[in-house]
Order: C-alpha cells, then structure tokens, then sequence
RNA sequence: GGGGAUGUAGCUCAGCCGGGAGAGCGCCGCCUUUGCAAGGCGGAGGUCAGGGGUUCGAGCCCCCUCAUCUCCA
C-alpha cells in the first residue's frame, strides 16, 4: 500500500494500523475534560484514559487506538501569544496515540511505532533518530529493555540512539501517581534545515531547527507514592502520542505545519478576503497564521459547547477569537471575517468530526457575534483613548501614562497594541514599563495561586487506601460500593466506615457531622445537575440510632459516602442499618428532572436546534435550564414553551429507559451533553414511543409517564452568561402551591377591589389613572391656596433697613410648593429677603431665596436658613440665591423666623 | 474565585460641592409650507437598577444585592 498522502489519510492509517493490531478505535472525547475539575482543556490524548492509569476505571478493551482534539493555551510548552509567530506552534492540534492498558508493553510499542513510521508511511530508517532514559541522578534504573527492542529494529543507526535524564525522558502525572520512563523518535529533516549542531558533550543536539520530535512512548510502570519511593506497577501501561501537525508537514514535505492541507484551504480562504497577492501573504505570514489557527481552535471550541464569554473556558475562547480579529486587522479585515474562515475548517474536519457539521450554525453565529461585541468594545475604548490623548497634549506632555493604558485595557478591554497605534497618531508614546508594572500589580491583586476549585488530590487517595483495604478483607466487591439509585428507595447494610471531622473513627455521637459509606446505596449521587438524595440511615437492630442524611458524595471512582447528622444514639462501625431515601422529595426531583427534559425538547422544537443545554439543576423544589441563545426570550415564545410541556405532560407519555453501547445511542441520535463524561455504556431516556421527542443520555432518575409531573410553570426567564438564557421552573406539589397562592392573592385582590379576579386588571388601571389624575388635581389645588394666602402677604411686607423681609409659615405646603412660592416673592420684587417654612407631618421645612443684588450685599442664603434651622434641630444649605433646610422639631418656628430681621440686619453691608 | 467600570425617559446620554430630574433623537397632537427634506408650537413618557444606611435633605456619599461590560487566574 503507498503512503498516505492527505492529512485525512494518514490520520485514518494511523488508526487503521493500529485497529490491525488489534486496538479498539476509541472516538475523541471532548474537549471539555468530563468529571475532571482540576484541567482547563483536554490537553493531552491521557485524559478520557486517566482514571485506567489510576486504576479506578476499568473498560471492555486493553489495546486502544485514538486521534484526539487537544487545546493548549497557556503553560510553559505553549502560550497564546506565540502562536502564529513560529510554524509549529498551535492552541488546537489533534494527538494520535495508540494504548496498552496492562496489555503489550515496549517491544510491541517499539516495533509498531518503527513499522508504521519506515514501513508504512516509507520514511527514510537513516533520518531517525530516538531517545531513551538515563537517570542523571543515577537513582532510577536506565531503561535498558527500551534499548534492546531499539536495536532490534532494522536499519536504525545504533549511534542515534541517545540518552536523556528526568526533565526529558521521564514522564510523571503528578506529584505522585504513575510514572515511568519514555522514549521519543526524533526525525532528521535533512540539511536544508541547517547543519547539524553538537551539544557541549558531543552529542546530536536534537533542539536544533533540523529535527522535529514526532512520536513519544510514554512506558508507565511505576507508581511515585513520594518524592524518593518509587512502587513497581501490577500491570504496565502503554501511552504514546504523536502530533498529526507536525506528522502531516513531515510526510508532506512542508516546512510549515500551516502549508499542509490541514491549513492551505483555510489560507486561501484568508487571502481571498484580503484580496492580498501571493507575496504579500508571504510578508504577513504571522497575522495568516494566527487567524487559521485561532479560526480552527475556535470552532471546534464552540462545537463543544465553549461558547465566548467572560469566565473561564469561555474566556479563553473568547480571547483566542478577539486575538483572531485583532490580527485580521492588521491585514485590513474589517468587517466580521471569522466565520467565513470557520466555515473552511467545517469543511476541511467535518468528516473526521462530525460535531463541527452538526454545530455549524451555532459556530458562524458565535463569532459574528462575538467579533461584533468587540467592535463595539474597541470603539467605546478609542473614544475614551481619544480624550486621555487630547488631555496628555493639552498638558504638553510627550507620553501616556502607562497604568492609565492598562486601565483602558483592564476596564475597558482595549488592547495594548491598538493604545500604542493611536496614540502615535496623535505623535504620543505609551509609556509601556508602567503598563507593565499595572499588570503584574493587577495579576497580583485578582489573587494568583487561587486557581478554579480545589484539586482534592490527597483526598482521593485517602478514599482508595480505604476501599483498597475493604476490598482486601473482602468487605467490598472489586467494582467498590454497588450503586442502584433506580429501582428502590430503601437498602439495608452493614456500617463499614465512618469518617468524623475527616479521619475514619469506630463510631460517633448525637450531634457529630459525619460521612458514612454502606456496601450498598440507593441515594443518588449529585451529578448531571440532580442533586443528592436526602433522607435518613437508623439502626436495623438494637441499641437505637438515628442519622440525617443532607447529602451525597463520590470522593473517588467505587466510592460514595453519605454525609449527614447524628440525630440520636452512638452509630458504630459494623452495625446492620436501614438506609432510607425521603422518598416525597425524590418524586419532587424526579418531577423536575423529566419536565427538564421536555423543557428542552421543546425549546428545540419553538426556538430552534441551537439553544444547547449549558448547564441545569434539578432540585426538588425547582429546575433550572441554561441553554445558548443570543436574546431574551419573548412573553409569547414563553407562554409557547410552556403550553407545550404541559401539552407533552397530558399525552401522558411512558418514559423509555433502556442500557446500551454509547456508539448505539449516538447513532440512534441521542444527545449527549457537554463536559459529561459517558463510559462505553450509557443509560439513555427517550420520551416518545418508537419516535421519540426527546431522546436524551441521561443517569438521572425520572418519573414512570410523563403525566406524573402533575403541572410546569415558568417561574424566571433571564442571562446566566453572555450569549446563555436560563430558565427557571416548578413542577407538581411546588407548582400546585404557586397556582394556589397566586388564586388566593388575587381573589383577596379582587374581594377588596369589589370585583372579580378577570376583571382585575381593568380596574387598577382605570383606578391607578384616577389616582394619579387626584394626585396632580391635589397639588395645583393646595398650591393654588398657598397661593391665595401668599398673595395676601406679598402685599404688605416689613421693611428691615430698607429691604423687603418676608417670614411665613404656610401649614400643608410641600418643597414643591414652597419653591413656587418662593419664585413668586423673586418675581414680585426685585430686591428682597424670604424665608417660607412648611409643615408637613409636623416637621418643619424650610426655604430661603434671597436677590441677587442682595447677595452681593454680603446675605447668603444657604447661611440664613442654616441660622433659622438650628434653633429647630436641623440644619440646611444651599446656592447664594436660594437654600433649603429641614429640622426635627417645629416648637421654636416662630420665634427662628422672627430672628431673620436681626440677621439681615446684621449681615447687611450697605448698598451702592 | 478576584480586580475595575457602568446602570437616569422608548433609544443615545448630560446632570458641577448633596439642595428645582434634563438634552438630542424617537412618539402623540396642532399649526405652517404643500415639489421633497423640513420648520414652528404644545404634550405624553421616570421605581434615577433593587435594598439598606448617613443627612434637615440623596440621582450624587457609604454598605449589600442584581444585571451588563471588561481584565486577571
């Protein structure tokens, strides 16, 4: 057979190859690490196979073969902003590896990796070159056995066989965990890469730019308990890796990973937007490179369901897409560009990943959105760029400061680099040290070292000694704690441990918080949004105990305590137990969770395929549902959604559970959920009969026919994150309660109203319209008779050294109309002093105006009410021409305004 | 998880030191001119995001909550 020449080709025959010898070909999974916490992004083909490592997974094959999807977007082998500034450097790449679960081990590894590489794919046995491990310490044995099956392979050199120390050829999970040595084929691109170069020992230095690392076989063989003690494994493990990037450049005879086929399609694509020439592309090879691989990275990102946003994950995504665009403006793509490069690599991978076919619509519209929303953003921070530059010149300076670039950057996410192209135009500098320094000063702040949840590592352990030692007094089968949350609500057991505060104990008190494990369990464990079980564990026998159980806990694989009270008596180690689940509040949960699966059906069906699960919580008082979609939802296409899951609810459909092969389920089209993990079988739930409207992957525990849920009411429609609406809902005894209360809150309404509950509506509105018209009417009329009052006194106003002097209290005027009042006194006379007081509740308020040719007689208003305000407990202020004030006692009124005479008069500088 | 910013009329936003809630656009009515664009006058429209506090008095100050934007991990 000749070599394969297609990227497509040579991914299929690498798992051709391997699935003829043997090996299952197991899917990608996601990249989304399932039930793993402590990992961003599956970033290595290890991670759906961790747990066999660790020996607390087992699955139905031992040999396995798997291309998978990988992001690598920060850490010491690869940051975000080198990417497109080398030609192997990538965020998405896929990793072809081939596994032996405690099966074949380094000669068969050896000998396959050597055939697939010279035989099959003809690459010349003179150009390879491989490494093997040699302890520099001289503490872990050199690995011998690797060497031997080397030098079994024909045509290798002998002399390019080298050796490496810890930091290269020995590879480590963990602190602890598996380990073991490993051995890497380096491949010798020939001398139009260089010459070759020699290290200081005289050895093939193979970091030069003439050689590229192709394949590492990781051997796993022992087990690291400290950082001294290394155990030797039952059974060794075989893992290797080969990147089809680079794999690809090499068999096709690229000096660039981004000239494969794997990229040459996305490129054209982005020169056909630039409309650059050949050798313009060629100048501006980085921005190319960045755009395609963010482009790639981007795509399968949101296939996945990491849609962009501001935490997390979905930040990353973001960042890569915003990075994208960024570039794309460097070779004068304006306008939203992403999705026509998306839809290339959609193209180029649809066959290998279905997933990106499937997703299309919800991948183009992502990143049109989300360059727009970016858009956006930058021109809000230009313009507030613009007015810091103009400022900065104003003041004749030549730079802008550094930590002012950050805080546009940090608060208002414009880039550094666009800060800098602006400012040049207006012929400024930024001043970048200080930028810098904001930066590490803000890393500082927003509290490095505290990373997304805590790892539980040593937890883990502690679990699996305990199970370990259980298994081996044969208190425990091999599979650990039997787990049936299904078909019953009560199991009966013996006590096999308890942990108080942490630590296993013999036995515990009334009022001890304890975590509990049985051989056997009936309460469900929190996962896929259905929270634990609640209930109760007591004593099958004699003395008498009692203990409330709040939750449930998988702290390892075949490991689930139940985490609860001592509510009475001493439970002890060994005692027989009755172990109960509240079973009013499981068919609470049960409700929800099957309304949450009808609830998504028909979003599907009113909305559209794109609104994907992003999350839910099943709890037995109320269901939460987050899915993507751009806007809110509308009051129609909510009474829609809801009328038809109580239409679904009334067809009284029989759910259908059934066991199968995940291969099955898919292909009968059932939908799988991000971020889940799902072993080979899973259990699927579809609703429907023979053509079923939902058909969902689903370990959840659900109601017998869909009638069972009894009512569903949206309760709340709002955003969880940008570009995900969530849902809120109650279902039977909750929803029975909400229609009740809202019955009876509206009757009381409408028996006060005097009319009926239909009619309601019409009258509080004709009565709020009433109302406000009474309110409007009320205060012209008491302003009206404040007004006739005051007009009265205007007539006949003392005279305090020439000045006209107004005092009055008008009882029942407000602020509004005091200030009217006294608008009237200014307008009446053109010189002259007032001060209005109101009552209102018994407490005084004040207004003072005095004019303006007044005030440059030396009077303040703001300081004659402050004056007349003090003696009743308040105090005031205000402008020179008008103040207002307010006190707490009205007793000492009159005698506090017949003291403003004395005080124009005392304030009163003569006029000119 | 943490830092920063924002939240005022349907929309875009002003609102100074704590002391009369505003503009432009849009909407409604009337008038003028009728080639069109428009122009003039009048009007409706506000939980100043929500809650608590300080104060005689809060859109403005303090605390909490929520939402949106943004950066770091």
């Amino acid at each position: 057979m000749p070599p394969p020449t297609t990227a497509a080709e040579i991914r299929q025959s690498f798992i051709d190859f391997f699935v003829k010898k043997k090996h299952t070909f197991v899917p990608s999974s996601s990249l989304v690490p399932g039930g793993d916490s402590t990992l961003l992004f599956t970033n290595a083909g290890m991670v759906q196979f961790k747990d066999i490592f660790l020996g607390t997974e087992k699955r139905g094959y031992n040999r396995a073969v798997n291309s998978q999807k990988c992001m690598r977007v920060a850490g010491k082998h690869n940051d975000l902003e080198d990417v497109g500034f080398n030609d192997t450097h990538h965020t998405f790449f896929e990793m072809l590896g081939n596994w032996s679960f405690g099966d074949y081990y380094k000669k068969e590894a050896i000998a396959w990796a050597w055939e697939l590489l010279t035989e099959q794919w003809e690459l010349p046995k003179d150009r390879m070159y491989v490494t093997v491990f040699k302890d520099e310490l001289g503490e872990i044995p050199t690995d011998d056995e690797a060497v031997k099956y080397w030098k079994q392979q024909s045509g290798l050199n002998h002399e390019h066989i080298l050796y490496f120390g810890r930091k290269d050829n020995f590879w480590e999970m963990a602190n602890t965990g598996p380990c073991g040595p490993n051995s890497e084929i380096h491949f010798d691109l020939g001398p139009d890469h260089g010459e070759l170069e020699y290290t200081k020992s005289g050895r093939v230095d193979l970091d030069g730019s003439r050689f590229v690392e192709l394949w590492n076989l990781v051997f796993i063989q022992f087990n690291r308990t400290d950082p001294k003690t290394l155990d030797p494994l039952p059974s060794m493990h075989v893992d290797t890796g080969l990147g089809l990037d680079r794999i690809v450049s090499v068999l096709q005879n690229k000096d660039s990973n981004y000239r494969t086929d794997m990229f040459s399609p996305i490129i054209d694509e982005i020169q056909t937007l630039s409309k650059h020439t050949d050798k313009q592309r060629d100048e501006n090879f980085s921005p190319y490179r960045v755009i395609a691989d963010h482009a790639r990275a981007a795509a399968f990102l949101i296939a996945d369901g990491v849609v962009p946003g501001n935490i997390g994950r979905n930040y990353v995504t973001r960042m890569i897409i915003r990075r994208a665009a960024r570039f794309g403006s460097k070779i004068g793509l304006e306008e939203p560009f992403l999705a026509k490069v998306a839809e290339k690599v959609i193209d180029n991978y649809g066959m290998a990943y279905p997933e990106l076919v499937e997703n299309q619509e919800a991948i183009v519209e992502n990143l049109i959105r989300e360059e727009e929303r970016f858009q956006r953003t930058v021109e809000g921070g230009i313009s507030q760029l613009e007015s810091l530059l103009e400022e900065v010149q104003a003041q004749g300076e030549q730079s802008l400061d550094g930590a002012k670039a950050f805080d546009l950057y940090a608060t208002h996410g414009l880039p550094y680099e666009i800060t800098r192209d602006i400012a040049q135009e207006y012929g400024l500098d930024v001043e970048e040290d200080g930028f810098r320094q904001a930066m590490d000063a803000h890393r500082l702040a927003s509290g490095a070292g505290q990373a997304m949840g805590s790892l539980g590592g040593e937890d883990v352990e502690k679990y699996q000694e305990l199970i370990k030692d259980l298994q081996s007094h044969n208190k425990l089968p091999p599979e650990g704690v039997t787990y049936d949350p299904y078909d019953r609500v009560e199991v009966e057991g013996e006590i096999l441990v308890i942990l108080h505060e942490g630590e296993p104990v013999k036995s515990a008190k009334s009022g001890d918080t304890i975590e509990l494990m049985l051989p056997e369990t009936c309460f469900y464990v929190e996962a896929g949004g259905q929270v634990s079980d609640t209930g109760k564990l007591i004593s099958a026998g004699k003395p008498q105990w009692e203990i409330r159980i709040d939750s449930t806990r998988q702290p390892a694989a075949g490991v689930i305590t139940h985490i609860g009270e001592v509510i009475k008596g001493k439970p002890k180690v060994g005692d027989i137990v009755l172990a109960s689940v509240d079973s009013q509040l499981r068919r609470d949960i049960m409700r929800n969770h099957t309304a949450t699966h009808l609830l998504h059906a028909e979003l599907h069906a009113i909305i559209g395929k794109h609104a994907r699960q992003a999350g839910s919580l099943v709890a037995p008082d109320r269901l939460r549902f987050d899915f993507t979609h751009s806007g809110a939802l509308s009051s129609d296409e909510l009474s829609k959604l809801e009328e038809g899951v109580n239409g679904r609810i009334l067809e009284n459909h029989k759910l259908n559970i059934e066991q199968k092969s995940l291969e099955q389920a898919r292909q009968d089209g059932a939908m799988a959920l991000f971020g889940e993990k799902y072993g080979e079988t899973v259990r699927t739930v579809s609703i429907g009969g023979s053509e079923p409207f939902s058909y969902e992957l689903c370990g959840g525990t659900h109601v017998e026919q869909t009638g069972d849920i009894g009512a569903f009411l949206i309760v709340s429609e709002g955003s969880a994150a940008a570009g995900i609406r969530r849902l809120e809902a109650v279902t039977g005894r909750k929803a029975y309660e909400m229609i009740q209360q809202r019955f009876q809150t509206s009757s009381k309404a409408a028996e006060l109203a005097n009319t009926s509950p239909i009619e309601l509506p019409v009258w509080v509105e004709s009565h709020l319209n009433e109302f406000s018209k009474l309110q409007k009417e009320n205060a012209k009329l008491r302003r009206n008779t404040a007004e006739d009052a005051f007009n009265e006194e205007l007539e006949n106003i003392p005279l305090v050294s020439d000045v006209p002097v107004l005092t009055l209290t008008l009882p029942g005027a407000d602020m509004d109309t005091l200030r009217q009042m006294a608008d009237r006194f200014r307008q009446k006379h053109a010189s002259g002093v007032a001060v209005l007081a109101g009552l209102l509740d018994d407490k005084p308020q004040l207004i003072s105006v005095v004019t303006d040719d007044l005030v440059k007689r030396g009077l303040h208003a703001g300081e004659l009410v402050k004056f007349v305000a003090e003696p009743l407990g308040g105090s005031g202020g205000g402008r020179p021409t008008m103040a207002q004030a307010g006190g707490k006692d009205a007793a000492n009124l009159d005698s506090a305004l017949k003291s403003v005479s004395k005080w124009v008069e005392k304030n009163l500088k003569s006029g000119k």
